[in-house]
DNA sequence: TCCACTAACACGTTTGAAAAGC
DNA sequence: AGCTTTTCAAACGTGTTAGTGG
């Protein structure tokens, strides 16, 4: 099972080369160049590992560097992304619209690797929908506690993955802190940035390599803001225009009939979003340049963004500015980040921070969680989450709400039974990213886990040599249905999610989720920012890269 | 009063097991 | 008997709406 069972139809229009995948089927071709790939230093940064045992690895190193992917139905992406993407989020949990699917290529047919998603912060402001455009509505409450999402078919072989579409249309989003599902948790009204990570699982890593590389992949027209109910009618359209689940509201004669029906009236009602429609109609023809891709905010925006400053609204008003401040045929960036660390960062694996989110709130079973990173400004201003801050230290900083303060207690945490995790200094947009790292003893890895991040502040920290951008904690979690849950209560361990056969309830935990694992360390040892190279690939060429 | 949020709802899709056919 | 195809009910995903609470 390569990917959940309805991706069928993407599959088939995968192997139908067409405009499902866009018109750049990697992210490479689309938009970061392959040069600074290729660059020398690279080599060196990324192959850099010993003789031997690691001679495998820098070939698999070098196979991370050459991964392209490509965002399935980017042109879809960008339609709601210039309309300013919303997605729905619920306690429940509720599925990503367009879902996230992507072709990989350039993987080693041989090596395994794991696939997974984080969905982190794009800047620290709170939105608000007003007057048919989002505006700036404040600072940003406190991230949620940051978590991954795991493809269910990881580790797999490069072949399995090139093999047809990787669909994580399985992964759900929700405002519920205390979610006990795995569903990635965000705040409404609230800018995130998905990104896909690959993580080489191979043998060797597995079991005592001294390297293992990752590579970082947005796709920026994937970024949306999450809502509790939709904003922009626009968006609602798209919905239903595009997505299956929501046939039944297409056609606006047919909801309005559908709602005096369910009102009982004679008469159809004008329902709320006819209403709204025909407002904004009214609005957009009284005010013709009220449209975000419109005015001197787009140039400067773009500029911004083509400048690495992406995600930011530096604008002098940002309190006026539209979602989709991306360049609507903006290509998809390609984040290529060279770390390669030094043996002695190994010292750093084993951490006692190291704890159990289930020692918290719930009890599911084997569900490991961690705790949540700090908020947006503890991050930028915390010492903790600066170049030297000590691994306990790392995972010492506190929940982002009251739900998850009683794993924040670091005094008191016991030996854990799974690894605490600070997520990496992940390079701007502009950058894609291998990294190298010391092999951790391995422990249970559940296929899908969770991981708490956040943006990096671009280019606020980019440009912070010293210092890493963003980091945060990683939560490590299997993802229960709620049926499981209501079945088996809050003790359930295993998932059955129907239609997607958790791994993690079909498969023993697997050594090669060890990298993963090694990919979550690796997050923690960049805050050492040791023998770091990084590079930006935005125009192929190496800006910076460092060596400790 | 406003607004974010929730639960219930109807409708359509997806899924997988059972039945039917070959 | 074994395999493939069809059928169908349950589960799931969706946007809408009324109600709630801060």
């Amino acid at each position: 099972m390569l990917q959940d069972k309805g991706l069928s139809e993407s599959e088939e229009a995968f192997r139908a080369p067409g405009p499902a995948l866009g018109e750049g089927s990697s992210a490479n071709t689309a938009n970061a160049p392959e040069p600074a790939l290729a660059a020398p230093s690279l080599s060196g940064a990324t192959l850099g590992s010993p003789p031997g045992p690691g001679a495998d690895v820098a070939a698999a190193e070098q196979t991370i560097e050459n991964i392209k992917v490509g965002l399935h139905e980017k042109e879809l992406w960008k339609k709601f992304h210039e309309a300013g993407t919303e997605m729905i989020i619920t306690k429940a949990g509720r599925r990503m619209f367009p879902s996230y699917k992507v072709k990989v290529t350039g993987m080693n047919p041989k090596t395994k690797y794991i696939l997974l998603i984080d969905i982190v912060p794009a800047d620290d402001h709170r939105y608000k929908f007003c007057d048919n455009k989002w505006m700036v509505a404040g600072k940003a409450e406190p991230a949620m506690p940051g978590r991954l999402y795991v493809h269910p078919d990881s580790p797999a072989t490069g072949a399995h993955w090139m093999r047809q579409l990787v669909s994580f249309q399985k992964l759900k989003l929700t405002n519920n802190h205390l979610d006990p599902f795995g569903h990635i948790i965000l705040n409404s009204m609230h800018k995130y940035q998905p990104r896909l990570h690959i993580v080489k699982a191979d043998e060797n890593n597995a079991f005592g390599s001294k390297n293992t590389a990752f590579c970082t992949h947005v796709f920026p027209e994937t970024s949306f803001i999450s809502v509790t109910s939709y904003q922009n009618h626009k968006i609602t359209q798209l919905k239903i225009e595009n997505n299956p689940f929501a046939k039944g509201f297409r056609g606006s004669d047919d909801s309005d009939l559908r709602v005096a029906r369910l009102q009982s009236k004679e008469y159809p009602v004008i329902s709320k979003s006819i209403m709204r429609q025909r407002l904004v109609s009214s609005q957009l023809s009284a005010k013709p340049d009220v449209s975000p891709l419109h005015g001197a905010h787009q140039a400067l925006q773009h500029f911004q963004y083509e400048n690495g400053a992406h995600m930011q609204f530096a604008s002098a008003e940002p309190q006026d500015l539209p979602l989709n401040t991306f360049p609507p045929q903006r290509d998809s960036s390609l984040f290529y980040h060279c770390l390669k660390r030094r043996a002695d960062s190994a010292r750093h694996l084993d951490l006692p921070c190291k704890r159990s989110y289930l020692e918290a709130p719930s009890s599911v079973g084997e569900d490991h969680y961690f705790r949540s990173p700090p908020p947006y400004d503890q991050q930028m201003l915390s010492p903790s989450y600066c170049s030297e801050v000590t691994p306990r230290e790392a995972c010492m900083y506190s929940g982002s709400g009251p739900e998850i303060a009683g794993v924040s207690g670091v005094e008191d945490l016991p030996p854990p039974p799974l690894s605490c995790n600070m997520w990496t200094s992940v390079s701007p947009y502009t950058s894609y990213s291998v990294q190298t790292m010391e092999t951790v003893p391995y422990q249970p890895f559940p296929t899908h886990f969770t991981a708490t991040t956040m943006m990096p502040r671009l280019p606020t920290i980019s440009a912070q040599s010293s210092q890493p951008p963003g980091n945060a904690h990683f939560s490590v979690y299997n993802q229960l249905s709620q049926s499981q849950v209501r079945e088996r209560g809050p003790a359930a361990s295993f998932p059955r999610e129907r239609g997607l056969p958790t791994v993690c309830e079909r498969k023993p935990p697997s050594p090669h989720l060890n990298a993963a694992n090694e990919f979550l360390y690796s997050q923690s040892f960049s805050l050492t920012r040791e023998s770091s190279l990084q590079y930006h690939s935005g125009m192929g060429t190496v800006e910076t890269w460092t060596d400790g």
